[in-house]
RNA sequence: GGCCCCGUCGUCUAGCGGUUAGGAUCCAUGGUUUUCAUCCAUGUUACAGGAGUUCAAUUCUCCUCGGGGUCACCA
């Protein structure tokens, strides 16, 4: 049985490149045919943002990210006290009263000697007495490994603090260890809390392999909300942040389609930086995918000719945002400059008392009959009268869908 | 400073010993459009540097340089 988590932590925004944690560790899922938990680092008490973690998972649920389980951290709490209790009973972990102040004289002595600071088991072997009749606040300690594996040997590192709560790496250990997790995909930023995690497992007996993937660095990324307040669609972000990590087979496609086609073993090694123009370039893609009622509702409306209406104005737009400050004016008070100020009045009192035209070279025609306008101060006051607008597109295009609203406009 | 990850057009990337080093985006130019834009066409720009291995290195090895990350009683 695989099983697959995404941890987050309820204290901020999240961004863009915890969301693209999020979406690997769901394709995966989904390729794997697994589950795919959603785990809430709540431990740290005095940053944790209240609604934080809905934020999250609604985020999670908008880009379409099934889970089978939210599990929170501060709910396992008894878990960790029992395990820093039994490693404790097995002498793999220790008490620690070093206060702060003398452990952070040592770090400050070792960075004058532009040397490693490594916490030196001062208090791993103290005699039980001296253990037992001190009243000073302590820390857990778990004992560093008996050899030393890499070339950066660990210490020994706190895993209880003196308020007996948990350190983050103790945590995730064991989380991961209670959840049964078999593969991990995070950032390569926690590529160093690997092995400390790794430690903590094998300390308290547990010897299941995890599979361990790393993502590299997204730089200058923005938070997810941002991005969607200026409107790019949730499939174009999925779009974008994929293909940050895997090149895809066509430049535009769903995360269905990617779940089919993604690799693992593929995953781009390079740290990239957050290119908000490809972002554009595919929303506008997207964007044009969509069907009319529902670019419609985007911009505001619920109507078809409307969305076909904002079709026309994609073309100049990449963004939802951008779309509705192209189509609100259309409904909204004319702004006539000075110039064509004549003309328009001419021609709005023109097409008050015109019929009903279907086609637009009827209209037209008619319009230049009653009013003698003709080329540039025809097309201008035109223009200007149906969108709003001195430029823009072709207004035999846009009359096609405007046509029923032509009086409203006009007015 | 120790350790880890990474260096191909400005940006995102393809490449897995022999390529005119390909694509996307951006930018520029031209064409279409009675406007802006779209669209189409064209174009500029890249293997960080140095040694080695090899008939041959963007590709393999090492060094240098550069970028990022991490070294907590934060998560």
């Amino acid at each position: 049985m695989l099983m697959l988590r995404f941890a987050c932590s309820p204290t901020g925004d999240m961004h863009i490149d915890d969301l693209r944690v999020a979406l690997l560790n769901y394709i995966i899922s989904k390729q794997k045919n697994e589950d795919l938990i959603v785990r809430i680092d709540d431990m740290n008490k005095e940053k944790n943002i209240e609604g934080k973690d809905q934020e999250i998972l609604a985020i999670l649920e908008l880009f379409h990210i099934k889970y089978s389980q939210v599990v929170y951290q501060s709910q396992n709490i008894r878990f960790y006290s029992a395990m820093a209790l039994d490693l404790l009973h097995k002498k793999k972990a220790f008490a620690c009263f070093c206060s702060h102040e003398w452990l952070e004289n040592k770090k400050n002595e070792a960075k004058a000697a532009k040397k490693p600071y490594k916490y030196d088991d001062a208090c791993r072997n103290l005699p039980a007495e001296l253990v037992i009749d001190n009243t000073a606040p302590f820390t857990v300690r778990i004992a560093k490994p008996e050899q030393a594996t890499t070339s950066d040997p660990m210490d020994s590192f706190v895993i209880m603090r003196q308020d007996k709560t948990p350190t983050y790496n103790f945590a995730c250990a064991i989380d991961d260890m209670l959840s049964d997790i078999s593969i991990i995909i995070r950032k390569d930023e926690q590529k160093n809390d690997t092995a400390k995690e790794l430690h903590v497992r094998n300390s308290l007996g547990y010897d299941k392999e995890i599979e361990y993937a790393y993502l590299p660095a997204l730089l200058d990324t923005p938070s997810v909300k941002e991005l969607l307040e200026d409107g790019y669609l949730p499939e174009a972000i999925s779009n974008y942040l994929i293909s940050t990590i895997n090149e895809p087979l066509k430049e535009i496609f769903t995360l269905q389609k990617a779940i089919e086609w993604f690799d693992l073993g593929k995953i781009s090694k390079t740290p990239t930086h957050f290119d908000i123009d490809i972002l554009k370039h595919i929303n506008k893609e997207h964007l044009k995918n969509l069907e009319a009622k529902e670019l419609s509702r985007y911009v505001g409306f619920a109507d078809e000719e409307i969305g076909e209406l904002a079709r026309i104005y994609l073309n100049e737009a990449n963004t939802t945002k951008e779309l509705k400050a192209k189509i609100a004016p259309i409904f909204s008070q004319r702004v006539i400059p000075g110039m064509f100020a004549q003309q328009a009045t001419l021609m709005a009192q023109t097409i008050k008392d015109a019929p009903y035209f279907e086609a637009y070279i009827d209209f037209k025609n008619h319009i230049m009959k009653e009013t003698g306008l003709e080329g540039e101060s025809f097309l201008k006051p035109l223009q200007i009268l149906l969108t709003n607008a001195e430029h823009g597109p072709d207004v035999a295009k846009v009359y096609k869908y405007l046509k029923n609203y032509i009086q409203e406009i006009v007015k």
